[in-house]
DNA sequence: ATTCTTGTCGAAACCGGTTTCGAAATTGAG
DNA sequence: CTCAATTTCGAAACCGGTTTCGACAAGAAT
């Protein structure tokens, strides 16, 4: 039987006679016991006695021992890493909230002693693709799914493949997965109960694309908004596929130009918003009195446009925290239907909404006189 | 002596009948060799017939063998993983670039078959102590280094640690190490220039802090250009420390206060030169025509300003192809002194500068009277 | 023909962990 | 007190690769 042996961490030195790194077996020498028990011990193996556990725990703290997580893996199957595949478009909407997201993905990671293994893509398929390489070469144990889609086929090809994964906003049928999202539907609900109580009578919507499930939930939030208000609901001054500044300045032109033009816009992103802010500067509007703006997302922006951009805050740094807790939760061996979350986005009140100062009658023939 | 037994890569499956991971032992036993002999052909081992060879990966490509990376790091310590520590700052300049970057990075590693491995950290100790956790834990094999300090502990930490590295921008001493960086000191010399030509005589400059290499070429940049120019070079136009918008406005604002204000600016980055716009609006001035600006950066937000950010772009997504390139390339043996690139910004010119309306004196004597 | 290289491959150790299995020691029941 | 059940640990296989070392055959030199 080999003697235990009582070592301190600096004792231990390569060949160079540089600090080395402190294995299972040295650790396993230090304390007079086998690899496997050691290994069993710090897993929690009912085969293990409560105080050589608790003996060989102490030790490792002491040793400051520390398994490889690519030697386990190669036994466990485990990384002990959270993939998140990026689509990167032109228009990237999320790009504003891509730090904090990191952040608070990779903070809860890491102090779970995981990591964050990022790649991009810049197509739909190419998303897939990079997927399944990442899952064939094992990089990752799980994903976090930003930007679901309504119909999403990354959902698809991890139910499949039996990979887990927790999804940033929800999409058809996902009651079976685990997922977070920031109510934004009820934000914009919100939204329509604040400038119903300004005054405003025609509020146009500026949304998403329905391809994504978030514009789809906003839409009924806001639908439902202008019925709890009271107010009609005019398909006209509802336009979809909105995603850059530009996108929110033509639309924006397009609702303005109307006979009956709305006197405030509910702007799906902040992106659009500010780009429905270029349209009123050029009508010679005054965004707040001419014509309300809210936002949705709390982009930095918002903050530094004349006027400051009222909206609604997501925070992004939570989510990624939460999403990162939900995915090593699920991985862990919870079941999905323990991980649906949800929070609610902050209003942030600025300068850009306010009572209307003309109707939308009077809107349309100031608007017609200035070319 | 095990039989050679040709399989195809359908037959192969696991104990629930679905495909299973080809292992090096099916390749080896598919070709009736040895693991060991078919490691040593597919890692270009000298002891290996070349006839041999070609057979082995033929046969790998054939059967769609991939390596796991993770059982290879158990011998070699290579994970095939580039390291990247984001430090995130309330105000964090590099913001609007991440997406572009990551991209770059994640792109020209997941052709040369590595992975990303991104954390964060919310101040420099802890981008220090989070980059030897990972080091520690095997978790990269070398790091891409952004915003370069002029003094960076990163780089001392990881001389010293004996791991990989590149730097994304210079800093002191870095002809030793492997870096990239694109020429801000070249852009600022000819925006300088281009200032000169149209006419204006007294040159504001709007630096970021001293600390960041980049800061300090920049400088050295626009000293040269108004040299160059035959310019007198008045050191209460050069302000350092602004970075965000607000500094940017703050600096713009005392510039102009002064009794020989500038007719043109110069702004480190874009975010700042976004912040002397407001300056400007604020004091009543026509970016472009009363007051002309220049930046640096390329930032999308500038082509949506008003008017439109006369500007030199960086191109992220090559920075992040190129730094991954050199990283990979020194982690495979290279020197440092083969592995450092620059790149020009270009300049795109919109409508934020032009030949000055008025001088000096009289932009003076008008700003006076509009308190 | 004999010895010395050289080229080529197999056998086996190894990397740092996990997991299975069996044996010894302890406990509990009768 | 005996025997079965349970607890606790060691020994060894295992995961999927890499690397060392030695054996053998073919060719070259003597």
């Amino acid at each position: 039987m080999t003697e235990s042996k009582h070592i301190t961490a600096e004792e231990i030195k390569d060949v160079q006679g540089r600090p080395a790194r402190v294995t299972i077996d040295v650790l396993a020498q230090s304390l007079g016991l086998t690899k496997g028990t050691v290994s069993k011990a710090l897993n929690d193996y009912a085969d293990v006695s409560e105080k050589t556990r608790k003996r060989v725990q102490l030790e490792a703290r002491r040793l400051g021992y520390q398994p490889l997580s690519h030697a386990q893996a190669i036994r466990t199957g485990r990384v002990r890493a959270l993939g998140l595949v990026l689509s990167i478009d032109a228009h990237d909407a999320s790009r504003p909230f891509l730090a904090d997201f990191l952040d608070g993905v990779s903070r809860y990671a890491s102090a779970e002693g995981w990591t964050l293994t990022i790649a991009t893509a810049n197509s739909d398929s190419e998303l897939l693709t990079t997927m399944i390489r990442l899952i064939d070469d094992r990089k990752a144990d799980g994903f976090i799914l930003p930007r679901t889609l309504h119909e999403d086929p990354r959902v698809a090809l991890l139910t499949r493949s039996e990979v887990p994964f927790v999804l940033y906003g929800r999409c058809a049928g996902c009651e079976n997965y685990a997922w977070f999202d920031v109510l934004g539907e009820d934000a914009i609900h919100r939204a329509v109960l604040r400038l119903a109580d300004q005054g405003h009578r025609r509020i146009g919507f500026l949304n998403a694309s329905h391809k994504f499930e978030f514009a789809r939930l906003r839409e009924t939030g806001f639908l439902e908004g202008m019925s709890n208000a009271g107010l009609a609901v005019d398909r006209n001054l509802i336009v979809t596929g909105c995603h850059t500044s530009s996108d929110g300045a033509r639309a924006a032109a397009d609702l303005l130009a109307q006979p009956c033009p709305p006197t405030a816009l509910i702007c799906a992103t902040d992106m659009v918003a500010l780009g429905a802010y270029e349209a009123a500067r050029h009508l010679g509007l005054e965004i707040g009195r001419d014509l309300s703006v809210i936002g949705y997302d709390g982009i930095p922006e918002g903050q530094y446009a004349h006027p400051t951009l009222t909206t609604f805050n997501a925070d992004s740094r939570d989510a990624g925290e939460r999403l990162a807790r939900l995915l090593i939760e699920q991985i862990r061996g919870k079941s999905a239907h323990e991980l649906q979350e949800t929070s609610c986005a902050t209003l942030i009140a600025r300068q850009s909404d306010g009572p209307p100062r003309l109707t939308s009658d009077e809107l349309a023939t100031y608007l017609k006189q200035t070319p």
